[in-house]
DNA sequence: TACTATTTTTAGCTTAGTCTAAAATAAGTT
DNA sequence: AACTTATTTTAGACTAAGCTAAAAATAGTA
């Protein structure tokens, strides 16, 4: 098995990679795992070691089969612990992260297992991610980040790329969830700025905001 | 915060107090936490400067105030995580302790507070220990081992002491669980083995597995 | 009481993961 | 092409937690 750090690594390198395409920088790493270059570089080496990335000094680390595999199992169990804690113990969507943090390195295949079915085997996670099944497969859902939508297009919100609790009680005060249908009236080039309709209402948000909601169209 | 190791080591030194009563020796930590005396020498050191055991060399060790409620705190969890996998989840009460034992040490006050909510405030948790409350008060049930118990003399079974996968299946294959009516027919001095009836059937049982099972009279 | 055996502690080494500071490489700019 | 800047790596040190082997204290016995 892998220790946290090792699992919190493989992650955090699968989201980057999936991000940005291609290899991942190592200050790219550090930064999301909110440590040094040079601790990263080293735990690099050490996954490097275990055929777990493939790294060339200087030029960047990619995930291997295997790393894929154990960072996919590492989403799939954090996504299903924030189902749990939403849907189960009733948890608002913006308080789970963190301890789906914690949870998600529970090791128990049978645990995972016997949760996904208590849970009658949910598709998406309730930030609208979707759930890996137990072979690693992740549904793809072919979503647009509103800001790169134009005036007058108009789409279900399906995902959110930011899950900090700032952003999703943002998200709440504006009765703004997963499902919401949401419009595009107008759009800014200056700032990328865009006037959308929500239900019956109206608003005003920044090219910030707009990067952070995924819509399908 | 404390670590998992001394959460686990707090726990590890709440039950032996409990039983012998009194300080609890270094070899017997470093036993039941299958480590090297030398080992947790070094760690009751390190509590002690914590101020959460008090030590004195060669004399032993006791929790203080505060190493008490570590201690309970994290066996509240436990047993709270152990209903949860059994009640919720469908393990076999042989199943659970190891997970339990990973769930133990997550982070979070809300997450009890809503698991505990969720399952209806227990008591006792499936081998029949009691759950501490929010305040670390534990419920004391006056048990009897049933090795100490004399022919004649019956109850049911309220509780287990030894949580392994070997003896709680052995208990199932005998159709033995939490309530069940037990009476001893016959006991043997000479090596302290019984004859004990449950339900309709009676079997013999060696002293170790009497040793086992506590009985309210 | 003195000797032996057991228990406990100390000393020194190991690994995972982190850090800072310095060196090496790559990228950008005149 | 040469110089500057930014990125990445290396070197060396630290902490938590473990280990082995040796020393110290306690307990048990002749």
């Amino acid at each position: 098995m892998y220790t946290r750090a090792e699992e919190n690594y493989l992650k955090c390198i699968f989201h980057l990679e999936q991000e940005h395409k291609g290899a991942v920088a190592t200050n790219a790493i550090a930064q999301m795992m909110s440590t040094k270059a040079s601790s990263a570089t080293d735990m690099i080496q050490r996954l490097a070691d275990k055929e777990l990335v493939s790294y060339r000094r200087y030029k960047g680390t990619t995930l291997t089969k295997s790393g894929i595999a154990v960072a996919v199992a590492v989403i799939r169990k954090h996504r299903l612990w924030e189902v749990f804690l939403v849907e189960k113990l009733n948890f608002q969507w913006d308080e789970v992260h963190e301890i789906a943090e914690q949870l998600e390195h529970i090791q128990s295949e049978e645990l995972i297992t016997r949760l996904d079915k208590f849970l009658d085997h949910p598709d998406y996670d309730p930030h609208g991610d979707p759930i890996p099944d137990k072979d690693g497969n992740i549904k793809k859902t072919e979503k647009k980040v509103l800001s790169e939508m134009s005036k007058s297009q108009h789409g279900i919100l399906v995902g959110v790329r930011e899950t900090s609790g700032e952003f999703l009680q943002y998200l709440d005060k504006r009765n703004i969830a997963i499902g919401t249908k949401i419009k595009v009236l107008g759009k800014e080039f200056f700032d990328g700025s865009m006037i959308i309709q929500v239900k019956r209402e109206q608003f005003f948000i920044s090219k910030k905001i707009a990067e952070n909601l995924y819509i399908q169209v």
